[in-house]
DNA sequence: GCCGTTTTCGGCCCGACTGTTTTCAGTCG
């Protein structure tokens, strides 16, 4: 299913400082994709709130999906008339991407602004307010932001207002106190880059620096990050402030010295820069990439070599060992180079120790993609659209799994359109030798565990794909024999995005995941990872659990079009953090070991 | 606001669920 996005809370999409506002056109800053979608996505909320016509806020919606979905950013592509050719934006919207992009302005949108102040959105991300109650507290309660709403609660002043019964005003309670534990925002990994890879680029074309790193939790490759963590090495000094205060994308500089700054970016992500020397840069780079704990273990490790460890180097006595290179200090210390996405001191020093690291799953070990959409469901492109792109980026086969019928949002096949797709198929592979389209579906598990198709139609599938998108809530007990069901029927091959996670929206669902891996085990079944930036689900730690147990994964784009394809990528960051090889993911055997494994799903 | 077995404007996704009601509006996916 599509992710939807409901507010964007904690988002600032577009420069609002005064000194941005009086800029001349052409703009100084230079927007992103995630920076226009997120307007786009302002705009719908706020026409939402207003009671507008429902259609226009979806075209808005749709327009901020479709960019997010790009690989390439709308910056470099050439105008209004490109962007009018994007599935779901026309003229209209096309020159208010224009707009956004020439001026880091859209008119419209700062009018909807001066209707309804922009935090007022951010009710809409609290669970039982939707545009409607939102409009009511604004209008008839006054609450203007979620501060206002925690007082009007706390002072009974929402007791009588319409649509807010005894049973909406205890979930706001709830939710209000359970934000209020929530520590710091962190961004998903993806977005974290669209800001990270422009900023190494300015960096490294500064004169004096030969090198620049984004080291951190971005290096390790998690699902989110809090900060980025930037490394300039540098043999000269550089004047580091002065630099920083041309780059558009920097809102704040909040510390500015020799060696060392922080800033925020304009979407709120803290930024903090150190400039270091050749000599210390490898251990630098190690030091800042973290994480913690798996640096308290190579310290320690140092320690019983009798070194000293900091981010200046390894040391004997004052004598500099290792810290020019991470493979240096690695080998210094009798260790394996570790992939930063290991490093999380989950055994990953030992292995090293042992020489016994795994050669880790890259992107280009993998043959085909098991998950993706058309538009005869909820996706953007054709069958065909949907394969020439696969087969474009290398692959050499991709699973069409569309919706069944059950979930009414995405416009799902039943049988009958279904055999009707499974024809379209089959007429397209006959002309292809070296590429295959495979048949698929992904199918819904009710909340009985049943399937939303029936088992003959199923047959006649390659890849059945099963997957819960709706009542997340269930109790562990109710959601795991759920899905244990599910797992008993005969033509099921992948259990897709397991926990149904939302990142920042929608918390993983609870479930006894050793019962869910002893099933699939046994069955077997294999697990996805889906690629989707908001899923990575299964994340790291649940992958590397499969991993342990024995059941092998499926990395999955779950491409909506022929551009999503791309995100397959951040499916394998989190695959390598889960330690999987080539050998552990389905997706990565050539189409015949492919074909055989997925016959023992069958029974 | 987009789209079109299109040419000018009508159709656009809809069922399940929840909470608030007393037959339904709003939310969610």
């Amino acid at each position: 299913m599509r992710v939807r996005a409901k507010g964007s809370p904690g988002r600032r999409p577009l420069a609002r400082s005064p000194s941005r506002k009086a800029a001349a056109t052409p703009a100084a800053v230079t927007l992103h994709n995630e920076d226009v979608a997120a307007a786009f996505d302002e705009m719908a909320d706020l026409l939402a709130i207003e009671g507008e016509n429902a259609f226009r806020i979806r075209a808005y919606r749709r327009a901020a999906q479709t960019i997010r979905g790009l690989s390439r950013e709308l910056a470099a592509m050439q105008g209004t008339e490109a962007f009018a050719e994007l599935p779901g934006i026309g003229a209209d919207l096309a020159g208010k991407i224009g707009e956004l992009l020439q001026t880091g302005h859209c008119q419209a949108l700062e009018r909807q602004r001066r209707r309804i102040p922009s935090a007022v959105r951010d009710l809409l991300g609290l669970p039982g307010l939707g545009p409607v109650r939102v409009r009511a507290l604004f209008k008839a309660g006054k609450v203007r932001n979620i501060d206002d709403l925690a007082r009007a609660l706390a002072g009974n002043r929402l007791d009588g207002l319409k649509g807010f019964g005894s049973g909406i005003r205890a979930r706001l309670n709830a939710a209000l106190a359970e934000r209020a534990k929530q520590s710091q925002r962190r961004v998903p990994l993806f977005v974290a880059a669209q800001y990270a890879k422009p900023l190494r680029e300015f960096l490294q074309a500064l004169p004096g620096v030969d090198r620049v790193e984004v080291a951190g939790s971005y290096r390790r490759g998690r699902d989110t990050v809090g900060d980025l963590d930037v490394l300039l090495c540098a043999s000269a000094r550089i004047d580091l402030g002065t630099a920083l205060k041309r780059y558009p994308d920097l809102e704040r500089l909040t510390a500015s010295g020799e060696t060392k700054a922080s800033g925020t970016l304009r979407n709120g992500l803290q930024v903090d820069f150190r400039v270091l020397k050749p000599q210390s840069f490898g251990s630098a780079l190690h030091y800042f990439t973290g994480s913690r704990d798996h640096n308290i273990h190579i310290r320690r490790r140092a320690q019983e070599h009798g070194y000293k460890l900091s981010e200046y180097g390894l040391f004997k006595g004052n004598r500099r060992i290792a810290g020019k290179t991470e493979e240096g200090l690695f080998a210094a210390l009798g260790l394996d180079w570790i992939p930063p996405e290991l490093r999380e001191d989950r055994g990953e020093v030992e292995a090293a120790a042992a020489h016994a690291l795994p050669r880790l799953i890259e992107v280009t070990d993998l043959r085909g993609d098991l998950h993706v959409h058309t538009r005869a469901s909820d996706g953007s492109n054709s069958l065909q659209e949907m394969a020439a792109a696969a087969r474009g980026r290398g692959l050499s086969y991709v699973a069409i799994t569309d919706h069944a019928e059950h979930v009414g949002v995405t416009h799902g096949l039943d049988a009958e359109r279904l055999a009707q797709q499974i024809d379209e198929i089959d007429e397209l592979n006959e002309g292809c030798a070296d590429f295959t389209v495979l048949k698929g579906a992904e199918v819904d598990i009710l909340e009985d565990g049943s399937l939303a198709l029936p088992d003959a139609v199923l047959r006649r599938l390659d890849i059945v794909i099963v997957a819960v998108h709706t009542q997340f809530a269930l109790s562990a007990d109710k959601q795991t024999a759920r899905i244990l069901r599910a797992l008993e029927r005969p033509c099921v091959s992948v259990l897709a995005h397991p926990f149904g996670r939302l990142l920042g929206e929608r918390p993983p669902c609870a479930l006894d995941f050793e019962r869910v891996l002893e099933a699939a085990r046994q069955r077997p079944c294999y697990l996805e990872i889906n690629a989707q930036p908001a899923r990575l689900d299964l994340d790291d730690v649940h992958a590397k659990a499969a991993h342990d147990h024995g059941v092998r994964i499926s990395i999955a784009s779950d491409a909506h079009s022929t551009d999503q394809l791309d995100v397959i990528q951040y499916g394998v960051r989190q695959a390598r953090r889960a330690w999987l090889t080539r050998d552990d993911v389905l997706n990565a055997r050539p189409l015949g070991q492919l074909r055989e494994l997925l016959g023992r799903t069958r029974r």
